[in-house]
DNA sequence: AACTCGGGGTA
DNA sequence: TACCCAGAGTT
């Protein structure tokens, strides 16, 4: 849940989610709509297919315990580098290179002096992160506990409190007079409103609101008439591609798009919905 | 290495 | 507006 999604916006979501499905078990048999409801708007509703599948294969692979190697960890779905090494450092204490958004702009500002890190993770950052961290167990655990802290709630990304950092004093970006960021910019900040990726939110919002399967001109309502209205995000203004023609054709892309990502499914009248699989 | 994939809160 | 957020999977 926490992949690309903000503590605060998880933790209300994470609580019910975990009294309601308290064991991978009890999350690999649930109905999969209900999954996807549970998610919410979170966002990035794949996510919430790999964790289901990831539970599945927990109890499958390993009896129902989550395994405690990085073999093992990065072999289930939806778990990458960072989710493995996290897991392994802060569920059971061992020794993990933890490197998320957070770490790596206190490396970029302590050790690189850049205000914040490049747009995509590389190889060097990696090898830093690994020749930084302490040899033991319980010491690279704490390591990356406290670096992330750091990040999280001092190297802030927006605002840092550098009077608060224990650090301060060795930061190389502090040293440098904090200069600006020098991918200001150049940041490819991804458009949203009448976008595919909006489209297929809101698709995805229709079908978990609805009980059951959703008439294709729900769809249409929810998307292509409503584009430009006070109900649309842009408050009322015209968006882009206000186009009807254009905007059928992109909800067509959204919903099979949806589709082949396993995200929806047509019953044999058409009709859009959550998948079932695997419970009923 | 470059893409794609949500959505919301904030300066 | 333009960012930024405890990334992963595919091409």
């Amino acid at each position: 849940m926490l992949q690309q999604t903000p503590v605060v916006r998880v933790e209300p979501v994470w609580r019910s989610w975990m009294e309601r499905w308290p064991e991978p078990a009890d999350l690999a048999r649930a109905d999969t709509a209900d999954v996807l409801r549970a998610w919410g708007r979170l966002g990035y509703p794949r996510r919430a297919l790999r964790l289901q599948e990831c539970a599945a294969a927990v109890v499958e692979r390993h009896d129902g315990a989550v395994p405690r190697t990085e073999d093992e960890l990065r072999a289930l779905p939806g778990i990458g580098e960072y989710t493995a090494a996290a897991v392994l450092a802060f569920a059971y204490g061992r020794r993990a290179v933890v490197v998320d958004t957070n770490v790596r702009r206190v490396l970029a500002r302590t050790i690189g002096g850049t205000a914040l890190p490049a747009p995509s993770y590389t190889a060097a950052e990696r090898a830093l992160a690994t020749a930084i961290a302490p040899a033991g167990d319980a010491e690279a655990a704490r390591w990356a506990a406290a670096s992330m802290e750091l990040g999280a709630l001092v190297c802030t990304a927006r605002s840092p409190r550098c009077d608060a950092c224990p650090v301060a004093g060795l930061c190389a970006w502090r040293t440098a007079g904090s200069p600006p960021d020098e991918h200001a910019g150049r940041r490819r900040t991804q458009a949203w409103h009448g976008t595919d990726r909006q489209c297929r939110g809101r698709v995805m919002a229709t079908l978990r609101e609805a009980d059951g399967p959703v008439d294709r001109g729900v769809l249409v309502e929810a998307w292509v008439r409503s584009a430009g209205t006070a109900a649309d995000d842009g408050a009322g203004r015209t968006p882009a591609r206000s186009d009807v023609a254009a905007r059928l054709a992109q909800l067509d892309r959204a919903i099979a798009g949806l589709i082949e990502d396993g995200l929806a499914e047509q019953d044999p009248s058409g009709r859009l919905h959550l998948p079932n699989a695997p419970g009923n």
